[in-house]
DNA sequence: CGACAATATGGGTAGATACACATATTATTG
DNA sequence: CAATAATATGTGTATCTACCCATATTGTCG
């Protein structure tokens, strides 16, 4: 059994390094205007057929009602529509001519980020990462 | 140059990751009446020496405005106190007896979610893990 | 078909987070 | 010492997140 000690919170470490990487594409991204959080739900309802709040919440892992605020922001940012679906319940949602040209705008601040951080983890270091976060993440016990 | 697919931000990963592992946390730690992330602030506010704002919010990483609003929340609890400090500006954060205690009775579930991931993972795991960390958040380029 | 269960979403409430600005207090400097 | 700069915190506003309950719609079963 190793020492458990309080300083090494796994959880509080993944949390500290995600937000660390959330700041740095989010300055990447600043100049679109769009948070790298806004940037990947486009990019989750650009690839799901007809994506409704349930889809993309199954998409993401977030809750239904934070979905539905978080469409809500980019609603009013004009990128995204809303609308009643077939089945009534549900509302489809759309991304606007807008929200494509904002999101391909964007795109190439995403991959300068993204790109420097493959090179400096290198195809082991991601297959690592991958693996660390699949053990971590994976069904308990 | 490898491929840079929308599909596996590396940001959204590690969110994701992170995400999960405090629904994980907190879920073993719900009895305490206690989220891993007041948990985490309690231990924070032990370990240093005359806690304020600005010195929680440097030991986490965090913004001063948000810890002063997650200090309200244990304050209302009853877990912390704040002072005026000797520099007027100041507000010393002290954790009280009720504190104490709540955190001595949400360690052990702590411990338990800690040792099960710690074993999961394998000293090298959690070597790797570090490391990969240390080169995604460490000085840009 | 009508009563009831299941499903999708909306809204209230609350915590976590940040930024910009306001206020209070301390330090500096001419 | 008075004017000004620097510092620590508080507040307004906004986004992200979740849980619980309400409402609307659909599906099911007797």
């Amino acid at each position: 059994m190793s020492e458990q000690t309080l300083d090494t919170c796994i959880c509080m470490d993944l949390r500290a390094a995600a937000h660390k990487l959330t700041q740095r594409y989010d300055e990447a991204m600043a100049e679109s205007r769009m948070s790298v959080t806004q940037f990947s739900q486009l990019h989750k309802l650009l690839t799901l057929d007809n994506p409704t709040l349930k889809s993309l919440a199954a998409a993401t892992g977030l809750d239904r009602s934070t979905l539905g605020r978080n469409i809500r922001v980019l609603e009013k940012m004009g990128l995204v529509s809303m609308r009643v679906g077939e089945d009534a319940r549900t509302r489809i949602i759309k991304v606007t001519s807008k929200g494509k040209s904002a999101f391909k705008e964007a795109a190439p601040r995403w991959h300068a980020v993204q790109a420097n951080l493959t090179k400096k983890l290198g195809t082991e270091g991601r297959e690592q990462l991958n693996q660390l976060i699949s053990e971590l993440t994976g069904a308990p016990l």
